[in-house]
RNA sequence: GUGCCUGUAGCUCAACGGCAGAGCGCCUCACUGUGGAUGAGGAGGUUAAGGGUUCGAAACCCUUCAGGCACCCCA
């Protein structure tokens, strides 16, 4: 074999059958962002180092971001996210969007890690945000959306969850036992550990983190407490809103939810596959503070982000995606010589002018060929338009599927067309 | 960045240290005007690459490269 040269690590080709699940998942995207009233909007790939050095953690930037030089040695990286992008482009014109805003995008998205089942370095992600209002009703309406995503995909409240909790509520309930602000971040990376760790192993982290004891015990008792929302005004009225939507089987409290994120300053939430491999599907939450780390006012934000790998193994797993979900040709048109040619491009013609999805068999190849042809692509309706046919202006109609073979006159050819493809 | 596993035909995989194989797919024919079946034939390999051990290596050892999985982190 001629040596081809590779693809690029962690990168996927999408061939037809791989693009067209790809198709019906962005189109049930864009389906539900459109139903709630959001538009799309993208930014572009390329972007100053900078812009993330603002914030995102550390890790995302330094680690995970490709980053080389421009021609004219400009550090420029291929966006990890696309929340920073956001921000600024609502911060640049921040007097003359009309407030609030409901955006959502999906693109590609590069992070240097390594790859394994779920995760690679080249990704799509939808983004969804509303941006412009600090309540509890558009925390209530974003979660909803993924909410409404899950149910339009065909997943079940038993086999994906979406679990939220409040930063806020976490801080005071820390505060309460005496964790103070320098060790806050390194808690929440002990929060996130919990279900992780064998719980020696956890608390030896958590001593490592600058934790006592006491505050250790303290801590294992709130992250167990799954009523610990009623403190928090916040998600009192958010889980009533949820209700209200009709959505409350997909969402639950947790409090071992906090997000990796620092931009984070109010309600956060991650959803899961239930079972199966409990999966990450998508994270989000409020952050109050972007669009001014980037240089603008104050504007608060709610948002999330979905990966397209993890959903598709997600809904590959739970067997909702739909079959023959790709643009499948209706129609086939064989030529049986090159004398005949001319008369079967006509056909084609007029066939794709009535509507039809239609090819022309593009050569004088044996019918046997055309047909087998037309089997693997699985093209349901066959033209035949031989010398016998042409001499009596008839025309043949063949539908693979049902075997069926019909002659008729060569003017019935759309009406015997419908009628074979409805079988 | 760390650890474990794996690289053999287009694909999925066999082959005790002893002739490089099968199934599927592909091409041709039976079938000179008709596809999914059947039968007969055919093409296709530097066994990832390089080195070493051995009379002899796809197999054992080393290095490199690639892939998978897990950790890390996250979508």
């Amino acid at each position: 074999m001629a040596e081809i040269v590779r693809s690029v690590k962690g990168t996927r080709d999408f061939y037809p059958d791989q693009m067209a699940v790809r198709r019906w998942i962005f189109d049930t995207i864009r389906d539900v962002s459109t139903r709630f009233g959001y538009q799309e909007y993208d930014g572009p790939c390329l972007e100053f180092i900078d812009l993330y050095a603002a914030k995102s953690g550390d890790e995302l930037v330094k680690e995970q971001a490709f980053v080389f030089s421009s021609p004219g040695d400009d550090l420029l990286t291929l966006r990890p996210e696309l929340t920073p992008t956001l921000a600024r482009m609502v911060a640049q014109r921040q007097y003359e969007l009309p407030l609030p805003l409901r955006w959502w995008s999906i693109g590609p998205f590069w992070r240097y890690e390594n790859p394994q089942r779920g995760r690679t370095r080249e990704f799509f992600q939808w983004n969804i945000d509303l941006v412009g209002t600090e309540t509890a009703v558009a925390d209530a309406e974003i979660v909803a959306i993924a909410a409404t995503f899950f149910k339009a995909c065909g997943l079940a409240p038993d086999q994906v969850k979406i679990e939220v909790n409040n930063r806020r509520l976490m801080d005071s309930a820390l505060t309460t036992l005496g964790i103070d602000k320098p060790v806050r971040s390194g808690v929440f990376r002990v929060v996130d550990k919990l279900d992780k760790l064998s719980e020696k192993d956890w608390r030896a982290f958590a001593v490592e983190t600058g934790l006592e004891e006491t505050q250790i015990d303290g801590l294992l008792l709130l992250l167990n407490n799954n009523a610990l929302w009623k403190d928090s005004q916040e998600l009192v009225e958010f889980f009533e809103l949820i209700t209200v939507l009709g959505l409350e089987d997909y969402v639950a409290y947790n409090p071992k939810v906090i997000r990796g994120l620092d931009y984070y300053t109010g309600t956060v939430f991650e959803a899961f596959e239930l079972g199966g491999q409990s999966r990450a599907i998508l994270g989000g939450g409020r952050y109050d503070n972007l669009v001014a780390d980037v240089g603008g006012n104050r504007l608060p934000g709610v948002g999330f982000a979905m990966g397209d790998v993890v959903i598709e193994l997600v809904l590959m797993d739970a067997g909702v995606i739909p079959e023959m979900v790709g643009c499948k040709t209706q129609v086939m048109v064989t030529v049986f010589d090159e004398s005949s040619m001319m008369a079967s491009m006509q056909a084609t013609r007029e066939i794709r002018e009535a509507g039809y999805s239609v090819v022309v068999y593009p050569d004088s190849d044996k019918l046997g060929k055309q047909f087998k042809y037309a089997d693997k692509l699985d093209i349901p309706v066959v033209v035949i338009l031989g010398p016998d046919e042409i001499a009596n202006k008839q025309v043949a109609v063949k539908n693979l599927r049902t075997r069926e073979q019909v002659t008729i006159n060569r003017g019935a050819l759309l009406t015997q067309l419908d009628k074979s493809l409805t079988h």
